[in-house]
DNA sequence: TTTTCCCCCAAACAAACGTTTATTGCAGTG
DNA sequence: CACTGCAATAAACGTTTGTTTGGGGGAAAA
């Protein structure tokens, strides 16, 4: 599954062989077969692993944090570090869904849609105006924070930076003060 | 190419054949590399004209229009506008890049920030705090923007609407003033 | 020692892939 | 009439794909 996830990280799932894994994982195609009844079983299985990990990795971060701004930044510095440190599992949960077959994608949307509720949970305990769609702006946060994946280089700021400067843009604004 | 955007959509690169491109334009595989020498260079060409039809509606919106933050809004309403307006091309751009073979990819980042080279005017234009990095606030709003690809269906508010919202996000914020 | 079970190998399968080749109407032009 | 260039067909090329099959080795259980 290691090895999947991270040729699925490098090249997207259809790129990838079987074979291409097997290679990695040090036995031959046919002999994965034995683990995983399919290619698209290999698939959801390290899909799952990528929720499993950053829904970890979030809940943790947020634990014991009660204002609800605090949360959410917590929330997403986690998100993002988790995404970029190294763990080749969660960044597939940035691939492109809506381009795969149709069977594979509602299985995958259902697995990702469990991890969005937790940032929806997260969401709707902010004192937000009456006029703000708590939908529209959970998914443009996760669009901000999952976009990453097509830009992000070590090197400049840190994930968690990243990640917070997101929160504070859409809690403090932009306006000229001055 | 119609045929070919229209598939490439639907499926994904990997997973639409040049069988399938021309079976869809009414006719054969081989005819096809009479006039793209290689499905890269169809893949290519397509990306190129999605760029070039969303450069032309952004730069038609925001023509004659002054006032920074009603640029950036008009720009982002067009955004939205053109990807989901029905044309089959643009809406490529908000495709994985990332994970695809680097000699491919090459060329398809390259067309992408020439595009983005629009909206990082856009934003430089902008009265800014001096702690707020204009390439992390284009990435910001180009990620809310182009995730909606993978969430989008027709039926809730339009394209343009959105756009505009995520604008305000920005623009505003959201702390309670109260 | 014999049996069982887990894990993997080796080889093959049909299907699909991008691409190449030779050929064919078909339009216009001198 | 002959010739030229365009645009498509029909068929095949070699390779790669996901998957299946039958078998074997090695450790643990009986």
């Amino acid at each position: 599954m290691a090895a999947a996830a991270h040729l699925f990280n490098q090249r997207g799932y259809d790129a990838t062989s079987m074979r291409d894994i097997a290679r990695e994982a040090g036995m031959l195609a046919g002999s994965m077969y034995y683990h995983f009844p399919s290619k698209d079983d290999l698939i959801i299985a390290t899909y799952e692993e990528g929720t499993r990990l950053i829904s970890e990795a979030v809940l943790e971060a947020i634990n014991g944090v009660t204002d609800p701004w605090e949360r959410l930044d917590r929330a997403a510095a986690a998100h993002m570090e988790t995404l970029f440190g190294g763990n080749n599992f969660s960044i597939l949960l940035c691939g492109d869904i809506s381009r795969t077959a149709p069977a594979l994608r509602i299985r995958l949307v259902e697995i990702r849609d469990s991890y969005d509720e937790l940032f929806n949970s997260l969401i709707e305990a902010l004192p937000l105006p009456d006029d703000v769609d708590p939908t529209l702006l959970r998914l443009s946060l996760l669009g901000s924070l999952n976009w990453s994946s097509s830009w992000y280089r070590p090197g400049g700021q840190t994930p968690e930076q990243i990640g917070s400067f997101f929160v504070r843009l859409l809690r403090d604004g932009l306006k000229d003060k001055s």
